[in-house]
DNA sequence: AATGAATGAGGATTCATTCAT
DNA sequence: TATGAATGAATCCTCATTCAT
């Protein structure tokens, strides 16, 4: 970790590397309880050093999600095509499966609006929005093909309320120690989420019920 | 404002009236940079004041959402009681519009997982949570009283769902101001998401889904 | 130092308390490597706590100077008074000996400009040269009487410039401890400079320059 | 800018280069808020090649100021011997001319005790001020000869005064951009400093406080 | 019950300087 | 000689919370 980083290449390994540490060390603490200083000692680097490939904490994690975001969209995308044509539910699934492979991705999700968006420059702002518009766009165009029954611009309606699920059921599954140990006592299991089996199920429902073998319920008339 | 509460109906109404201005000041301002100090000072009270009514500033703004949220789940049984029976999309608009009435509950519902329970008393932690359940329980089977088509404990995953699906949306339509500029760009349309329909639709094509009408798609075998 | 201060007048006492000990830390330590922590550690106080009396760093080593200053004043214009009418060089003579005995004041002053004037708020700084143009205009006035020969206006001139005069010869005579090592070799005694003595000779020659005794030669026509 | 610096005269050349753009980086920002990237930046160099030129950032300016400062001394001694003899006001009215001509070094004098001469090297701060008793001396001598009246001494005492005025005046006629609104106000007009004026005023009042035509006021009887 | 002065832990960020290449 | 990646020390300020009165 200490050879300089002289050409492009390698800082941009470095870069990487970073990120692939920097997501191991937020798999073990929670995002506001960690420190640039435990970063830094993560990657062998000194705090400066850090500064040079990001300009702010939330810049680094903003990144993080980013490389895990494109990742899962690419690997999801792949996934459905060798599938196609698939059903509702087997869409469900596999956003499910997949999602739930990557808790990183999930963990950070539920940030992404609360905390990594705030202290941005406006052009990583931008980057990286066009970069989710890309991905959203392209991929609703996907899911309308391999997802029969959706209509035009649903596929990219489909992925922005997926994204939506998976934010607030992960807030719903996953809450701070203190919370799950008051949420084990029985007497409140009304109100405890298994992640992966109610994102599918409810999922499904969603793209069930935007589908056109449906009278179309599932969206109003925009003109 | 200044006056002692010296009886326990007086505590309780200071209390309110407590909830009642931290609510206006949290809808002027972001949770994270607000301050004890400008809620004290907008109460006309001093901040250790603040104390003997509230342990922590996250108790305190949960009590604002416990109470947001009780009065949220009532208006809206009650207007479902009204229609009753009522569609998939009505049950959705009914939902979207009070939601859509109610910014301070939209804005604090993201919190909740995120911030709020951080740093609470189990206690407190625990009577929140049994009021989320008696509501939801209750709430669930007013549902599936009013909304036909849903199977056995349908009512309580379809509220469930409602909360991740107006926590996800919510974030997803109302990014901080900088993030908001962006945005507005024309090329990240795509992107741009309007709380209320969005909310609206989401919620019809779920009901939809989830209802016996369809093959139920929207719900796995659960033993 | 640990009582608290309930009623304005021990807040006033504490503050002119920290301000007193802030001057005697100053007198020790250069104001540049001198961190707020320290002031903190010599009141007895915490950090915070001194934030509590001033806004910032700046702010306190202004109100140190603030302090000094019209104190100062003070004591140099009844001086004045008791000693009128005064020549040139009795009033040099006052104003070199008096400050000889301020050494913070002295010490402060070429940092008005350099630090203590950076990062004040607007009313702070518009407080301190309200201060210090009411200061400047009784004094003017004052040695507009005392001094003979003086024309309308050369008092606060000449104390404007005597402000000037400190400020430079301070740095002049005061240098680092690197630089006084440097500076005590013999071929470079021609760039030493005795404090008390030069500005007292240099402000006599000034301010009998000024006098209208000679030929007004020391301001040019102002209309 | 690029081209390797081989020999001597190259280097020395690169050298000049250097203290001439950082000359131009420091008209247009504060001292305090350049830093040293920036200055490589302007140069067209790598921050570790202006480490080749200079040991430190104080150094570096520290260079600069001796630079203009040279300049300043000689031109200054031309144009005064141009005109011998020359009066206090004829004298004084060179000064300010030349100096208000030359804004970096009005800058930066008054940063030469404050920062400069912080961090130096042993040897550079002798060289430093070996240079500065050479002009010293033999400026004063000259001095003395064009401007009739002064004693014995007299020049090496008034280039001192001179530069403590003008550091002392320029800290006042310039203050940070805040301090300057301030200091707009109507109010305050009494502590509004010209600089090239109020110099020229204050120098000629001073050199004719020190000429022999009046009693030496202005000199204490040294052994 | 109310006050508000005091606390003090807590952390991101900057930038002059170094040094391996 | 030139580079520029890496270093890491250094510090101000905020603000939730406490507690003496």
């Amino acid at each position: 970790m200490r050879a300089r980083a002289r050409n492009p290449a390698d800082k941009l390994a470095r870069r990487e590397s970073i990120l692939a540490i920097a997501e191991g060390v937020l798999s073990r603490r929670q995002y506001g309880s960690l420190t640039m200083a435990e970063v830094a000692d993560a990657c062998g680097l000194a705090k400066g050093t850090l500064y040079l490939y990001f300009a702010s904490k939330e810049e680094l994690f903003l990144a993080t999600l980013e490389r895990e975001f494109a990742r899962w969209f690419d690997d999801l995308g792949r996934e459905l095509l060798r599938r196609a044509p698939v059903s509702a539910r087997e869409f469900a699934g596999a956003v499910a499966r997949s999602l739930a492979m990557r808790g990183t991705l999930a963990d950070l999700l539920p940030l992404l609006h609360t905390v990594l968006e705030h202290n941005l420059a406006a052009d990583t702002a931008l980057r990286f929005k066009r970069m989710l518009r890309d991905k959203v766009v392209t991929g609703g165009a996907l899911v309308e093909q391999v997802l029969p029954g959706l209509r035009e611009g649903d596929g990219v309606r489909l992925l922005l309320r997926t994204h939506a699920l998976v934010v607030g059921l992960r807030q719903l599954s996953d809450p701070p120690p203190d919370i799950q140990a008051v949420l084990a006592l029985d007497e409140l299991s009304a109100l405890r989420v298994e992640f992966e089996r109610e994102l599918a199920d409810a999922l499904a429902a969603m793209a069930a019920g935007m589908s056109t073998h449906l009278r179309s319920v599932g969206t109003s008339e925009r003109t």
